[in-house]
RNA sequence: GGAGGAGUGCCCGAGUGGUCAAAGGGAGCAGACUGUAAAUCUGCCGGUGUAAGCCUACAUAGGUUCAAAUCCUUUCUCCUCCA
């Protein structure tokens, strides 16, 4: 275990939004120090999608932050609660879950979570396991403790609610559920995005309640995402996933805005402070090409979910792609099938949009006039041009600089 | 239960009888530029068609009209106020 205190203060409020309280963390962390008795950290995350993100490995990184001190890193999966879905940052209410898709993601999202946490040094639980026997006059008891009023001080809910958009009164019940989770395990400290304050602090309330010593709330920003607009979410298309292929997430880290360069080491690499804080002042105010760092970042995170070599592979891969403009050796294959080829041939229009490169006729025809459009490395000006099909066989054809396909007969 | 407001393209949002496939922004795609799939600039951005055009689309179903996202009615959804 870490020993030195002012050393696990700075690791843990590094990268932090907010701690409430910093003040009973300080002491929180003294006190487990001289006694040697590790903290226990939570973190519990709703499997509600079968796949997780690098938005939501943020908070993993603290909690695996945490276990590197010693701490305990209590994981719980909210097998329960994804039924009812988290209302934080919505605007609607969440669809239902059968119970078996979040069985199921709930298995994945571990596998996915451990690329990130130490394994040893985690304890899971589902928290049906003390949601479930809750008998309605238990659940009276939790409500009865919290009020409307504080409910609506919420920041979505009020929004919602002075927005006219509607709340389920379920949704009132999902923060106190979360509570109740802080309570079954009795956790020093609870971990979550700055979306989840409201839950942490409701946690924080039902043990103070129930006796209990309050947990202390580490709040993490959330990630922005690729598009630099929105935070990092799957709906909107502007992830990476943490099991994507390397050279995917090589080259989607280089597609994000140099404005967030700094903001995703501080978030994702776990790196000391000290040494972020220099590469911000290198591009900053020393006219060091960002390019560089935001290469180094890349690396480093797919150093964290695979390793240092296919870090090095999928730079690679970039340079010969974009810099050198050649065609990467491993490309989706198309399949030509029968019944698209009349009499022998096949229309370049046809082909770009059985292959997945275009939505449209339309879209394809687009794509040719404005000059996206190569066969084997020779641009298409012709929308009208029709291959033979025999032609076709192991011709490579590409769209924009990123997007290839193979084209076989089967 | 009563009174009133709202529902527009992937998202936000303008539009209140024709000039609307619908302003603007965001996202997306492409081109130029670049040591970046960054920034910036330019173009595209419902389908079909070489095109004229045709089809589909402004919650839903009908109606008025030469003509409707825009007017009327039905249904659905959401909200506000009153009880």
């Amino acid at each position: 275990m870490e020993k030195d205190l002012k050393k696990q203060i700075e690791v843990a409020c590094q990268g932090t939004e907010d701690i409430l309280v910093k003040d009973e963390l300080v002491k929180m962390l003294g006190i487990s120090i001289k006694e040697n008795k590790p903290l226990k950290v939570k973190l519990g995350l709703d499997p509600t999608a079968p796949d997780i993100h690098l938005g939501h490995t943020v908070v993993l990184n603290k909690l695996r932050q945490f276990q590197d001190m010693g701490h305990k890193a209590v994981l719980i999966i909210g097998d329960y609660t994804a039924r009812i879905g988290d209302p934080s940052g919505r605007s609607t209410l969440r669809p239902k879950l059968d119970p078996e898709v979040i069985d199921k993601n709930a298995e994945t999202y571990m596998k996915q979570a451990f690329k990130i946490l130490d394994s040893e040094k985690t304890e899971v639980v589902k928290n049906s396991e003390w949601l479930q026997p809750l008998q309605l006059a238990d659940i009276l008891n939790l409500t009865s403790r919290f009020t409307v009023a504080r409910m609506l001080e919420r920041d979505d809910f009020k929004k919602r609610f002075n927005g006219n958009i509607s709340i389920a009164i379920m949704e009132f019940l999902y923060p106190i559920m979360q509570a109740y989770d802080s309570v079954a395990i009795n956790s020093d400290i609870e971990l979550g995005g700055t979306d989840q304050r409201f839950n942490l602090l409701v946690g924080r309330e039902l043990q103070k309640d129930l006796g209990q010593r309050q947990q202390i709330a580490i709040t993490m920003p959330l990630l922005v995402g690729l598009d630099g607009v929105s935070k990092m979410s799957k709906s909107l298309g502007n992830y990476i996933g943490v099991t994507e292929k390397p050279d995917e997430i090589f080259g989607k880290v280089m597609s994000i805005p140099d404005s967030l360069i700094i903001g995703y080491y501080r978030l994702l690499t776990r790196l000391p402070k000290t040494e972020i804080d220099s590469i911000e002042k290198q591009i900053t105010t020393q006219g060091e090409n960002p390019v560089f760092a935001k290469r180094n970042l890349a690396k480093i995170i797919i150093g964290i979910l695979y390793d240092k070599q296919q870090a090095e592979d999928a730079e690679q891969h970039f340079d010969i792609i974009f810099k050198e403009k050649k065609i990467p050796d491993e490309i989706p294959e198309f399949c030509i099938s029968g019944e698209d080829i009349t009499e022998g041939r096949m229309s370049i229009v046809n082909l770009l949009v059985k292959s997945g490169l275009a939505e449209s006729n339309a879209d394809a025809k687009r794509q040719i006039i404005q000059g996206a459009i190569k066969a084997n490395d020779v641009k298409i000006t012709d929308i009208n041009l029709i291959f033979n099909t025999q032609g076709l066989k192991g011709m490579i054809i590409q769209k924009g600089k990123r997007f290839f396909r193979k084209i076989n007969i089967q």
